[in-house]
RNA sequence: GGGCGAUUAGCUCAGUGGUUAGAGCACUACCUUGACAUGGUAGGGGUCACUGGUUCGAAUCCAGUAUUGCCCA
């Protein structure tokens, strides 16, 4: 683990070189695996576990990045953390793709067997979860690898089942016949939330059904209906009309005959019918229409089938039978045209339930299926969320939480599906019988054997069990994951005791119905908690032309491409700060034809500056240091030392604090900005002549205090930045065998140190130091060339601190002298052809007499005075305003009264001075 | 139709009522300096979508409009 320094000293920033390494030693130590004996405030997150379909992309890149930033941040503030990894089996989309390599072979399911297609399944787990493993280490995610889990294991199996046979004991399962959202591509029974709803140019066809009246010939009068899916006419069992319309009124109670199947059906009166709609008169189709449901459950109205489970139509429809839904659509209306019903085609633009993996219109289908009862499940979770139970994060995603909760409906939770957790249902037969149907009875039960003792104790010895052939919605068994990761159902498991309920959930704002919700449902019913505390919730990233990234739409970008080109660290880091605004969606340039990003770049840019600051440290320190215990004396530190450590220690402070907030993406600035802006650009200036100078008394109090300050920087970005940082760390460190900066702990914030004045005066002579660079290159000053400095003010304090700078001054502005006068010691005349400029009440001269060419000085002095006299026309205006004098904040007042004597004094200098060239 | 966001520099975005609105990238000029050209120094670049209102003071608060994205029906 240890690393030569003078090997170091010659590298420069390759992130592969070092990346795979560090992800090697933390394997290699168990760095962060967990362990429920030790002491310490739990904090415990389990990761939204990747679907096993494949391979990972951005999305799950962001979520990874910004939860091993707050895991890593919470393990170095001494918590006893536990991050528990996983994958999801993904019934519906593992599937899918299953069916269709089974397809390419030229075979189907059936011929295939359900023992040889778990096989392939399993197979295809191996693959896809292996990789899906080595991405998230690639990513250097700091998880406890020893407590992976995936949704069938035999351990979550078990959980299922308890939950399932938990549920059905309180009643809250049954088996019902209902409308279904049909998915007639992979033949399965989705739930509300896989319906993706689309807008569709179609067609609204007008057609006539004979009425039927006792007195009269029926071929004389019509009612006329307007429907999208004309097919479905073969299962009406009735026309609805609003018993409001005036129109219509009568004929309620009489019938219709619906074409081709010549069966009679009765119109009747339904207030939810919209009277201004298409003719006012409603086709009801109960079998096949999610309104019509109702309205035939009103109206206790027959529900006619006409489709079989492949979109079909079945035997109900008669000569039609066997068409396929669109085709007999066609069909229809061209037969209804060819007896003179079809009176009018509009068109029509209307949105259709799309399955949303099968990419084919649902059909509301009624069938027999399992369903969950939700009323009271989501009732008591929208009691907890009245005390903030789970706390959302930002607030606002639990408006989006609690809307869904209370316009809940019963969740289907079966699925005509092989991949997944089988329920645990039996049905009892008759020895004679083998045949299931609506009306078997059934057991539910762990296992095969505990359902022939309750079936043979309710039903007799002569009986045989069959087991339903359906399987669990999958997010049934992720709704457990919180818990039955941890062991659940047994709640005496160590993990469990220790780590439960967990203490944060972070994750995308677009499963917060999907997979939030079902957590804290199925957690609040086991466990009778909210399964975690928090819940962060993030955005998505869209691509360079803010579209989502997505497989289907093949925009989405490969975090190992980027990673491989620009390094974990560079990858983490980039997505972080770009999350500022929490929960917003961030969008990630990149070059398609290049494959380059120049966000991921920046980051990259980041690292390496680090790197070499390191570098310096290491050339110009002693080399035996123990990091863990450098001290420095406070008594030895000059103002640019006493300066750093003030601008250290607020850093500390605001990141430690901003973290806490989960504002990542600040905070990581923040840590940029100190690192790059304040210790690298200036304070390591500082520290060069210093280093350079022979002999020094304070030498190695100076490399003591740049490796503590480099020792908290490294420590800071180490949960931002884990890999450059451990390598850093070691670097300097020649005490760190067996030792991880992961480990270690978050540096402690010394506020003696916080001195707001100082930073004040620095930020004053940085703008020095600009002016005169500034002046320099107006003139056109060689960077080689040495020049005289003038600095002339009343304002003692002020020269009495730049005086001890004046060195400083030197060398940052390429002066061979710097002159610091009070404005009485000196004759302004003497100076009147120098190069000059003014920050706040002090003046700089750079005397330049006959290389000059005046009229560039007479143009300078000209620019600085309108700027100013702008400035006096705005403020002197908000002091004659009485109003602001009178209702604003003294120190506000005050304030704009310095500045207007400030840039009066300025204004009048100029203007003195540019007499002065005439 | 209902809801939630967004609109600030060429691009990506910060900025919760108080100087002359900031950063990164891109751009321009100069610079191979003993940490770093994956760099340094300096610079140019903005009618804060629009219209009204509140206020001494609005990018910021309120109302409306436009454009745009997402969620739900």
């Amino acid at each position: 683990m240890n690393i030569e320094k003078d090997d170091f000293t010659l590298k420069s920033y390759d992130p592969s070189d070092i990346e795979q390494k560090w992800q090697n030693n933390w394997a290699k130590f168990k760095a962060f695996n967990a362990d429920s004996e030790k002491g310490g405030e739990p904090f415990c997150i389990v990761i939204p576990p990747p679907n096993v379909t494949g391979s990972l992309h951005m999305g799950h890149a962001f979520n990874t990045a910004l939860i091993d930033v707050i895991v890593r941040f919470q393990r170095l503030r001494g918590k006893n953390v536990l991050c528990l990894p996983g994958t999801d089996h993904a019934s519906i989309a593992v599937q899918t793709i299953l069916e269709k390599q089974i397809k390419k072979e030229g075979l189907d399911l059936e011929e295939i067997g359900r023992e040889e297609f778990m096989k392939r399944a399993w197979k295809w787990k191996e693959e896809s979860g292996g990789n899906i493993v080595s991405q998230l280490k690639s990513i250097g995610y700091s998880v406890d690898w020893g407590r992976e889990r995936f949704t069938l294991d035999d351990q979550l199996n078990k959980a299922v089942v308890s939950a399932f046979v938990l549920l059905h004991k309180r009643n809250l399962i049954y088996r019902g016949e209902y409308l279904v959202n049909w998915c007639p591509s992979s033949q399965s029974a989705v739930s509300d939330l896989e319906v993706e709803m689309q807008e569709v140019n179609g067609f609204l066809w007008h057609f006539k059904y004979p009425l039927i009246m006792d007195d009269q010939n029926v071929e004389d009068q019509y009612l006329e209906v307007a429907t999208t899916r004309p097919e479905t006419l073969l299962g009406d069992t009735a026309v609805a009309v609003n018993p409001e319309d005036k129109r219509y009124q009568n004929l309620i109670g009489k019938y219709v005959k619906v074409p081709f199947v010549n069966r009679e059906i009765p119109i009747v009166g339904d207030s939810h019918v919209d009277m201004s709609f298409g003719t006012g008169c409603v086709k009801v189709t109960p079998a096949h229409d999610p309104n019509d449901f109702q309205i035939g459950k009103r109206n206790n109205l027959k529900q006619i089938n006409i489709m079989n489970k492949d979109g079909t139509l079945n035997n109900n429809a008669g000569k039609f039978e066997n068409l396929d839904r669109f085709q007999a659509r066609k069909q229809i209306i061209q037969e209804l045209d060819d007896i003179g019903l079809l009176t009018k085609i509009e068109n029509y633009t209307h949105t259709v339930p799309f399955s949303d993996r099968g990419k084919v219109p649902i059909e509301p289908l009624l069938s027999t299926q399992w369903f969950l009862k939700m009323e009271n499940i989501s009732s008591d979770c929208l009691d907890k969320l009245n005390s903030n139970e789970p706390n959302f994060i930002p607030l606002r995603w639990q408006k989006v939480y609690k809307d869904w909760l209370t316009n809940i409906n019963d969740w289907c939770i079966s699925r005509q599906l092989w991949w997944g957790h089988q329920i645990p249902a039996w049905y009892v037969l008759n020895d004679s019988e083998d045949k299931v149907d609506q009306s078997t009875p059934y057991v539910i039960a762990h296992d095969e054997n505990e359902a022939l003792n309750i079936a043979k104790e309710k039903f007799g010895l002569n009986i045989k069990l069959v087991r339903d052939k359906d399987v669990l919605d999958t997010w049934f068994s992720s709704g457990l994951w919180p818990f039955s990761t941890l062991g659940w159902p047994s709640t005496d498991s160590k993990d469990f005791q220790k780590w439960y309920p967990n203490s944060l959930l972070v994750t995308g704002f677009d499963i917060i119905f999907f997979w939030v919700a079902r957590m804290t449902m199925m957690g609040n019913i086991f466990t009778a908690k909210i399964p975690f505390k928090d819940v962060y919730i993030h955005g998505l990233v869209r691509d360079e032309n803010n579209k989502k990234m997505s497989k289907s739409a093949g925009n989405g970008i490969d975090p190992l491409l980027l990673i491989e080109k620009y390094g974990s660290d560079a990858l983490r880091f980039a997505l972080i700060r770009e999350v500022a605004g929490a929960g917003q969606d961030i969008r990630l340039d990149f070059d398609r034809k290049k494959q380059t990003s120049s966000t991921v770049e920046a980051s990259r840019n980041f690292a390496n500056k680090l790197w070499n600051a390191t570098k310096f440290a290491l050339i110009n320190t002693t080399k035996n240091v123990n990091i863990e215990k450098i001290e420095f004396e406070s008594n030895k530190l000059e103002l640019s030392d006493q300066w750093i450590l003030s601008r250290l220690n607020k850093t500390k402070n605001k990141v430690t604090d901003l973290i806490h907030n989960y504002k990542l993406g600040e905070a990581a600035k923040l840590i940029y900005e100190f690192t790059w802006n304040d210790f690298c650009d200036w304070y390591v200036e500082f520290l060069k002549p210093r280093f350079n100078a022979n002999e020094s008394s304070s030498r190695s109090n100076d490399e003591n205090l740049l490796i503590h300050i480099l020792n908290d920087i490294l420590i800071m970005l180490n949960p931002f930045m884990p890999h450059i940082t451990e390598e850093l760390w070691h670097a300097l460190n020649n005490h760190s065998q067996n030792k991880l900066l992961s480990l270690q702990k978050w540096p402690s914030i010394s506020s003696d140190h916080i001195n707001n004045d100082l930073e004040k005066s620095f930020e004053e002579f940085f703008e020095i130091i600009r002016l005169i660079r500034n002046l320099r290159a107006e003139i056109g000053l060689k960077p080689s060339q040495l020049i005289s400095i003038y600095l002339i003010s009343n304002n003692s304090k002020l020269l009495n601190f730049l005086t001890k700078l004046a060195s400083d001054i030197k060398l940052f502005t390429k002066s061979e002298n710097v002159y610091i006068f009070q404005e009485a010691e000196i004759n302004k005349k003497d100076y009147a052809k120098s190069f000059s400029g003014i920050v706040g009440d002090l003046e700089v001269y750079l005397p330049f007499e006959g290389i000059i060419n005046l009229d560039i000085l007479r143009e300078r002095l000209t620019n600085d005075l309108s700027k100013v006299n702008k400035e006096i026309e705005v403020l002197s205006k908000r002091i004659e305003n009485k109003n602001f004098v009178e209702k604003a904040p003294k120190d506000i007042v005050n304030e704009c009264k310095l500045k207007l004597d400030e840039a009066n004094s300025q204004s009048k200098s100029i203007i003195q001075k540019l007499k002065m060239l005439d």
